[in-house]
Formats: C-alpha cells, structure tokens, sequence
RNA sequence: GGGCGAUUAGCUCAGUUGGUUAGAGCGCUGUCUUGACAUGGCAGAGGUCACUAGUUCAAAUCUAGUAUCGCCCACCA
C-alpha cells in the first residue's frame, strides 16, 4: 500500500465494478426501503446542494441495504420545461438562428438532439459522487410510458371537474410570453417611484387624485374607489371623472378594499393588470379593459398615440403628456415590490389570457389531512408549519404553458371553439363520435413540468397501466421510505406529489420527508454566479487550478462588470486553488455537516480534515496489514482475548449502537462524528499504541496468546469498522477492505454487499481498565511536557499509595505504561517515602512520582502544583456548596446526590495531597 | 403584518428527556521526524453559553420578555 491515501485511482476503480455486478438493483427480498430522487433538471449539472443531498440519499440506501432491506433508489431526470426550451433557443441563436423560424415539431426534434448529447451530464456526475442507485430504471418525464401517466391524469381530473380552462388574471411573463404559476413568481424589493396623477369631475367641481405605481395602466381604469365610510368623499360617489388621456369617463365607487390612510384615499381601478383590482372591478360589475399584448406592448384598446409602446416607453409617454396637461401632481420614490419570474427574471405582469386550471380546494384538503394524520412526517417537525400554512391558502394551479417543449395539454377544439378532453383524438372521437371529417385542433400550450414530476412516485412504479404496476412493483415500492429534500421545493413538488400519489392510489407518496438546509459558502452566503462563490463538487473530488477556477467563475457572466472583484477574491480565498479530496472526502464532509434545521456553512477546512481523517484510516490499515499479514488467522475464543481487545471491541459495539440511532433519527452529523471519534481517538490513538508492545518479538516470545489475539482483534476491528464507514465513504472503504478481509476471516466480494455489523455486549470491566491505563499515561505524559522534560529521555517512575486494584493493574499493565510513556523503570515505594525531590502527578490515588534529581527548578514545579491545587480547589467548593444546600439533599434524586458525595471526597483527596506535596517541595 | 429559526472558544458547530469542572474540528502555542500516518504524535492555551426576569434543590437546556441576524409567506395603490 501506500504511504499516502490517493482517493483518484481507487475512486475511478470501482464504481464502474459496483454497477456492473447488478449490487444497486433491489433485490426483491426483504422489507422494502425506497429512496426518490427528486429529479434534476435535464439542463443542470451537479450542485453542491445536489451533491449534499445526494450522499445523504446514498448513504440511507446503502445502510439498508447492508442491514437485508430491498432497496430501490429511484433516479431519474426532469424535462424542464422552460430552463429546457431556454437552453436550446440559446444555442439556436448562438448559431445565427431564430426559434421563430422552425415549425415546432423541428424545434422538438432539435431539444431531444440536445437531451442526447448533453442531457446525462449529472447522472454521470452522481455516479463519480458514487450514488448507488439502480440506473437500469433510471426515468425521464417525457419518457412515453411517464407520459402516458400525464395524459391520464389530466383526462381523470378533467373528468371529476378538478380541472378546468377559462379566462383569468394569471402570472405573465412578457418575455418568455408565456403565463407562470404563483410559485415561479418571485417577489423582489425594489425602489420605485410612486405619482399622484390628478383625475378632473366632470361636474366641474374640482378633482380627485390618485396615487400609482404603475401610470401607463390608467389606460385600463374603468372606476375610481374609495372607501364606503371615508367621509371626504361622500359628495363624490356615484359621480363620474374623466380619465387623462384617453377621453373617457369613469364612475366613482366604494369599496372596502380601499385603505383611506394611505395617500389620497381614492384608488384607480384597473382590473385586467391587478390582481386586486380584478376583485373590486368583478365586484362592482366592470368589464376588464386589456391594454397590453402579450408582449407588454400597449393594445389598440388604448388612445392611437400609445399604441406599440412597451410597457417602460408607454410609461414615459404618459408621465411626459400627464406633465404637460398639468395632470401630474408628484413624483416621489417609493420602496416596492417587484415581481418576477423565477427563470427569466423579468417584471411579471397580471394579464388576462385562457388557461387550465386545476381546482385546489378538494385535492388541497387531502394533501392537508395526509399530514395532520401523521401518514407523511415532516423531520423536523416544524415544517408542518410552513406546509399546513401553504396548503390551507392555496390558490387554483395554473398549469398550461406557452411553450413547445413539454407534454402537449390533451385537449382539443373543434371548428366552433368546443373543446373535447382525452387520452388521443382517436379515443375522442370514438366517444364523442366525431367522424374524421370534422377538423380538430389541439390545444397548443403544454402542461408545466411540476404536473409531471407531481406524478413521479406513482408514475415511475408503472401507473396507471397494471401490468407494469405489477412488474414494476408498484404494491411493494409504494409509499417510498423517506424524501430527501431542500424546503425550497415543499411547494413545487412535495406538496403536490402528497396530493396527487393520495388523489389517484390512495397511498401517500413517502412516509417521512426529511428537509435539508442549504448549502452556502464558508461565510453563509449564499452560492450564486453573481457573487462568484459557487463551489463545484466536482472540483473538490479532482481539485482544480486557480487560473482554472478563476475562468470558470468569471466566464459567461451575466454581469460582467463583477468578473474583477470575483478573480481578487478568488485568488485571496484560494491562492493554490482547490486540491483534490476525493468523493469520499466531500461525502464524509456532507454528512458531518448534516445537522438538524440549519444551513449549513461549507468550508474547505472541514472538507481537508476528513481527507486527513481517510488518511488516518489509510494508515491504520497500513499498520493492521504489516502486523497481521495477509493471512487467515486463527479466531480466539472470548476467554483468549485479553483487556485491550475486550475493551476495544466494547467500544466498537458503543459505536455501532450510536450510529444506528443517529441513523434513525436522521443524524447524520452524530453518526459521522461517533465513527470519527471512534476510528481516530479510540481505535488508533489507543488500541494501535497499546497493540504495539504486545507485538515486539520477545513479548510474543513470552505471550503468544495475547500476541494473536491482539493481531486477530486488530483485524476484526478494522473489518468491523470499515463496514460501519461504508455507507459514508464508500470508495475508500472498499479498497481497503478487500485487503482486510482475508486476514480478518470474511468471505465476500465486495464490502458493498456485506451485512452491517451488530452491536455485541459491552464489557464495562475491560473499559475501566483501559480508562484507568490511559488516566495514569496522559498523567504522566502531562507531567513530563510541563516539566520540559526531554520526550525521548528515559526516566524512572515511583508509585505511591492507590489501592489494592491500582496495584493490581499496575502489575498487569506496567510493562504498557513503561513503554507508552517511555519510563525507565517503575518502582514502588513506601508511604513514607520522601517525594520532596519529586514530581507529581496523580491518578484517583495513586501517586506517580517523577524524580527530579535536579533536572528542573523548584519553583516550576511549584508552579505547576499550585495551578492544579487552584483548579481542584473551586470544583471541591462548588461541590461543597451543592451539597451544604439542605434543600439540594432534601429534592434531589438520592444518586445524584451520592455522585456529588463520592466527588467532595475525590476532591479532598486530590486537594490535601496537593497540598502535602507543595509544602515538601516549599521545605527544599 | 404573520410564521419559522438562530445567537455556546478566534472560526465552524455538538451538547439527546434539566444533574461531574460545557465538548469537538479547524486555527493558535510548545515540543517531537519514536519502525502506520508531518494529511502525523504528544502536551497545552482559549468560553460570564446574546441580554433580563422567572420556574427549580439544580438552567446552555424549561417559561416570558428584550436585542441582533437570517429565512419563508402576505393584495396595500
């Protein structure tokens, strides 16, 4: 082996071995235990939030899998709709070409052209993060048999009435110019300008003004409002005012909605481009007036001088005309909202078009009741919070989008606008006995992607076709265990998939949803081009140079006025650019990481500790391996293992108990702590250490017994604990075991497919031996550093006092403390030895003596002793204050206060033999 | 405006139902190339647990409030 652990060769070893022997794919025995992939765009590449929660899914699968579950990773890829379309209209133009000028199905074609060449980059990804997931299943959501699932869907609900198509104020994207969910708006504070425009009565007595943030709209004004009970406008209601500009008159009403505090308390009513003045306008009866096209370009509807602006220039016309008419009161700056669109990031508009539906109420209350009765759990528990506040104000979903790439929305017209709703034309006029001649039209718009993906439990297990149910396993892989995901997507996917799975098989998709935190960079900002923090996982597996990570980051910027200021931070945060840690570095590092409730800061120095920690493993084994050989060794039976392997093997079974807990509880941080702290301060400080003397030749000579116990026990432990790690670190994990296994006596392929351990009895007299062997060395070793004394330099070391079982152990371990310690000689003397010329160090007590012999200065240890004298005096006196409380003896259980009782007592020792001991050295 | 969360060592975080002198990693200091490992060993320094009041024999932990910082949701022109 080498000296030096290298996670890139053994890395690209095996997982192209693991996927090929079939080991991923479930195995159809056993509980089952079910993982979805929340499929990731087709345009994306691995993220580091992917990443994250990637190994966090991996590391469940292949826990339960080692544990005898028949685990079913379900992968698989998301066609988004829009990011899809983007991307290739992008590439469309980049070679001198406009979307516009294919005929759609060219356009289809051409996005499966690109899906084919550029749509597996992450699948490839996640296999070098070595996600274990059974890609003979892998599913895309256009793929046919998905499909399918889709167009029934959507044909059932049509059919219950839960979903319908009609004209509505909907989300508008003028850009991409096609209508958006609720969701897909994002709501931006922005600083805007807020204008008093004045609107003449036209009874002549005077006028009323309005405030708006939006001007162009009062082409669209159909009333005035005001508030019933605002006593200033009494005289005013049922009147009319002209409307500037555009040679109409409107009527003044009253509405509630209206707030009389704010501004003038009258507000212009523009119901095609509010959506609050569409309630009051539909309230009062006023039919909307539509200004825009669907590109934000004003309409014919308006005034002919306005016709063809866009929205910005349109609203620089009418400030410039209100001016000059002298209809302009103010212009001051107003703090706003903005909303936009998710992908585009342009200013969203309400606008009026037709689209589909779906009806909330009916599937909202079903998703709501799935939750509150406990079938699906949200870890933590308190995003019920966000998901039942969500759930119980849902809106109707707008799902049909104006695009091309996406499943077709099944719905047809006939010649006079009727629309029929089926699985295919040729099914609709069969039922509908339509003959052939009559013309039918499809609808153009396609479903928007979260109706697909809304299906992905169900649809990926076969449904609705029960053939495929059946084979695919729908009865036994329905409900999955656990969704791993990031709150981001409660309401795009989680949610909806509660209702949908719940809707059409009366089973909840999942049982748990464990949400994740966010991944942001070391100072907790959030990752983003823009910033020029973002960290790919991929480089941190194969590392990567700075000029090369510097390009990365400032190339096809969308602001490339940034690019400077993210190369000199770059260069400062990483002047050697990023080394290559390896996957199952940045795995480890994910699930240390993965604590409850909390995003998480990602820093490179976490990532570089758990390299070193494989490293520390890596050495271990070399250590293991030079010591046992390559052979099969004899097993001890249990009375042949002496104390130490007793006592590590106790505490291998203390961690195996501890990680299946976390595990349980989703601890991914307390399980990657226990085997850290296992594996480094237990295993290699201690048990290698202590191993070492009792396999030197004249030991073995003297001990054979304890010799091949201890080399059997190295092996077992080492085996035991790899197997533990497995699920973390998968790669290393199995390089190393299969040279292990031979010499630990396991017989198997591939660590991948072995068992998870079992945790054993512990053996709490072992533990306290060994507790007690590494109290008297760091006792010593302590003494020896703060003494200044030479490391390397032999010494005696007298004992004196400690009871009848110190000495015990003395006799049983002196020949380990001399060597770990590097003594000389240990030497018991008499209680009334004079210690004066001595160091001291103690141990329950038991008093170790350092002869000092003139090595160092008085006043040093002195020094030392007082020091220590302090730090035992205020635990003596709080303990005393504890217990001279008479209401503390009184309340308090009676092994509580025993503990503190054997504690004082503890303490006055330590702190009266202290005391001894200062007075002798203060009397040289 | 409503909701959720955070505040513990220089930095990043643990601290399970209240009960040893509040722990770890990184960083820092000293020291050692001892036959697994300098991506290391050994030893050490470093904290009024944001603040205030309360409950309790006992509070980092429970309650209320205050402050600061995040995030989500919400129709104020």
């Amino acid at each position: 082996m080498d000296k030096t652990y290298n996670p890139h060769e053994l890395e690209q070893r095996w997982y192209q071995r693991w996927e090929e022997s079939g080991c991923f794919r479930p195995t159809g025995k056993g509980e089952p235990y079910c993982i979805l992939l929340p499929p990731p765009n087709v345009t994306g590449t691995l993220h580091m939030g992917h990443a994250f929660q990637h190994t966090l899914m991996d590391a469940l699968i292949r826990y339960q899998r080692m544990r005898g579950r028949d685990t079913l990773w379900q992968v698989g890829v998301d066609h988004a709709g829009i990011a899809t379309e983007m991307v290739v209209t992008r590439q469309i133009e980049a070679e001198g070409g406009k979307r516009d000028d294919l005929a759609r199905e060219d356009f289809i074609n051409r996005v499966w052209q690109w899906k084919q060449e550029s749509g597996s980059t992450i699948t490839r990804q996640m296999r070098r993060l070595g996600a274990s997931a059974d890609w003979s299943r892998e599913r895309f959501t256009m793929d046919p048999d998905l499909s399918e699932a889709v167009t029934e869907t959507f044909v059932r609900l049509h059919e219950e009435g839960l979903i319908y198509r009609g004209p509505r104020l909907v989300n508008w994207d003028p850009v991409l110019q096609t209508a958006i969910s609720d969701l897909e708006v994002v709501n931006s504070d922005e600083q805007g300008k807020l204008w008093s425009i004045r609107y003449p009565r036209t009874d002549g007595r005077g006028d009323v003004v309005v405030a708006t943030t939006r001007p162009e709209t009062l082409l669209g004004d159909v009333c005035v409002a005001v508030h019933p009970e605002d006593a200033r406008y009494r005289d005013l209601v049922g009147q009319t005012v002209e409307l500037p500009l555009t040679g109409r008159q409107i009527p003044v009403v009253t509405d509630e909605y209206v707030d009389p505090e704010f501004g003038t308390g009258c507000v212009k009513i523009t119901p095609a481009h509010d959506f609050n003045d569409w309630e009051v306008g539909a309230r009062h009866g006023f039919s909307p007036i539509n200004i825009f096209t669907p590109t934000a370009a004003i309409n014919d509807q308006a005034p002919a001088r306005y016709r063809g602006l866009d929205r910005f220039a349109a609203r620089e016309r009418i400030i410039a005309d209100l001016k000059l008419e002298g209809l302009l009161i103010e212009e001051k700056p107003h703090a706003m909202v903005v909303p936009r669109g998710d992908r585009s990031g342009q200013i969203i508009e309400p606008y009026l078009t037709d689209q589909w539906f779906v009806k909330m109420d009916q599937l909202g209350r079903l998703g709501l009741d799935l939750v509150e009765s406990g079938q699906v759990e949200f870890v933590p528990g308190n995003w019920i919070n966000t998901y039942r506040h969500w759930m119980e104000n849902l809106q109707d979903w707008c799902i049909s989008r104006q695009l091309w790439w996406g499943h077709r929305i099944p719905a047809w017209y006939d010649e006079q606008g009727k629309i029929y709703v089926g699985r295919s034309e040729k099914e609709l006029r069969a039922r509908y006995g339509l003959s052939d001649d009559r013309v039918l039209r499809q609808d153009n718009d396609v479903l928007e992607t979260w109706f697909s993906s809304a299906l992905w439990a169900h649809s990926t297990l076969g449904w609705p076709d029960p053939k495929r149910m059946a084979s695919e396993g729908f009865e036994r892989y329905l409900p999955s265990s656990v969704l791993i995901t990031g709150f981001d997507i409660i309401f795009f996917w989680v949610a909806r998939m509660i209702m949908m799975t719940g809707h059409f098989t009366g089973k909840v998709p999942f049982e748990q949803v464990y949400i994740t935190g966010l991944i942001r960079d070391s100072h907790g900002q959030k990752m983003s081009k823009s910033k020029g923090n973002v960290l790919d996982p991929i480089d941190l597996i194969d590392g990567i140079e700075l000029e090369q990570l510097i390009d990365k980051r400032t190339s096809a910027m969308m602001q490339p006025h940034l690019a400077k200021r993210i190369e000199k931070t770059t260069r400062e945060e990483y002047p050697n650019g990023i080394p290559a840690f390896g996957a199952d570095a940045l795995r480890i590092t994910f699930t240390a990481l993965a604590g409850h409730g909390r995003d998480i800061k990602f820093d490179l120095a976490r990532c570089e500790g758990y390299r070193n920690f494989l490293n520390k493993l890596w050495n271990a084994t070399r250590f293991t391996l030079m010591n046992v050989g390559q052979e099969r060794l004899p097993a001890p039976t249990d009375s042949q293992l002496d104390t130490l392997s007793r006592w590590i093997l106790s505490r291998l079974s203390r961690t195996i108990t501890e990680v299946d807990q976390a595990l349980a509880d989703y601890r991914f941080d307390l399980a990657t702590r226990a085997l850290y702290e296992f594996v480094w301060n237990e295993f290699c400080d201690w048990y290698l250490e202590l191993s070492k003397p009792a396999l030197y030749e004249e030991a073995e000579a003297n001990d054979p017994a304890t010799a091949l116990a201890t080399r059997h026990t190295l092996a077992r432990v080492l085996e035991t604990t790899l197997r533990l790690l497995h699920p973390f670190v998968p790669f290393v994990t199995e390089e190393i075991w299969q040279r292990v296994r031979l010499p630990a006596g396991v017989e198997g392929d591939s660590i991948s497919q072995m068992s998870w351990p079992l945790a054993q009895a512990t053996d709490t007299a072992a533990e306290a031996d060994a507790e007690w062997l590494k109290t008297v060395i760091s006792a010593i070793r302590s003494a020896r550093t703060e003494l200044n004394l030479a490391p390397g330099k032999p010494m005696p070391l007298l004992i004196q006092g400690g009871s009848e079982q110190d000495h015990l152990r003395l006799e049983r371990f002196g020949d380990l403390i001399r060597k770990l310690a590097r003594l000389e000689r240990i030497e018991t003397v008499a209680s009334d030895f004079d210690s004066a010329a001595c160091a001291t160090a103690l141990a329950g007590e038991l008093r170790l003596l350092i002869p000092l012999a003139g090595l160092v200065d008085v006043a040093e240890e002195l020094a030392r002793l007082n020091k220590q004298l302090e730090r035992e005096q205020k635990g003596m006196e709080q303990v005393d204050k504890k217990l001279s409380n008479e209401r503390f003896v009184a309340n308090a259980p009676p092994e509580v206060v025993d503990k503190e009782r054997r504690r004082l007592e503890e303490h006055r020792n330590t702190v009266s033999e202290l005391r001894k001991q200062i007075q002798r050295l203060a009397s040289l």
